[in-house]
DNA sequence: CAATAAATGCAACAATGTTGCAATAATATT
DNA sequence: AATATTATTGCAACATTGTTGCATTTATTG
């Protein structure tokens, strides 16, 4: 965390690393509306930058899912690497929280005919503090 | 197909019979802009309410894939009553156009702690034609 | 600490989506 | 089949979201 612009190779300004406190301040996906707030004063085309990059060069990645804004979430060491997101996106009821959960055994599909390359699995239900 | 609006209850008017002539004639699904390429003149609002209330009555239903815009296909019948979208959104590398497949098992996903209630599964790859 | 390279912020613009309201068209009623 | 009722359409105006060029400022390199 502390030196992922460095890892990543990119200029330590103290915006980015504003933004990067606030990512991992979340343990859920966050959309742009949450980083907004969370700035005390920021400029609307450098968080828009500022995202970019930081999807670019994989320190977070971007959830889309049906009827919601673009949530963002910090990349696990392996994203950059191995293959990208081997987790699930869950998306809770009770809080609207999106989260990344590792699924302990993630699912193989064959689709007859068609080749998968990449596989993105999205939930909706209930958390674990929700349903307790 | 023939009578969709009227079994959905909603008015039949030209434009909306348009739009829906224009879903059935594709077998992927297909962003606004082919929509708005395959209407001779339209109306931009009118567009964003048909599709808004053809969403609502479960006429389609929205694809929302990570940097990609939303893309839109017709419901199978299922689609309406028991579970929704059984099944799998598959996006060709080869030819770009997205698929809504049906997977002969549809996988169950066990998180601990998490309670399920739907999923959504999205793939990449070459399809049919694509890998021949 | 200077030279270089990169990031920021402004202005201006482009694309995308929404709302109220009057005109028009579709459906229901007699 | 003609009218009453209800829903849809299209316009104007606006709101939101995202992009680009360029000068200024800041960070990194040696």
């Amino acid at each position: 965390m502390t030196n992922l612009l460095k890892i990543k190779k990119i200029s330590e300004t103290p915006f980015r690393k504003e933004v990067l406190g606030i990512f991992s301040k979340y343990n859920n996906a966050i959309p742009l509306s949450i980083i907004e707030k969370e700035l005390k004063e920021y400029n609307r085309i450098t968080l828009y930058r500022t995202i970019k990059i930081f999807i670019e060069k994989g320190i977070i990645h971007e959830i889309t899912l049906s009827g919601n804004q673009s949530n963002y979430a910090l990349c696990k060491e392996e994203c950059s690497t191995v293959a990208h997101h081997q987790h699930i996106h869950f998306k809770c009821k009770g809080c609207n929280k999106i989260f990344c959960v590792e699924a302990d055994k993630f699912p193989t599909i064959i689709l007859p005919g068609y080749k998968i390359e990449q596989l993105e699995i999205q939930a909706t239900g209930l958390c674990k503090s929700c349903s307790a």
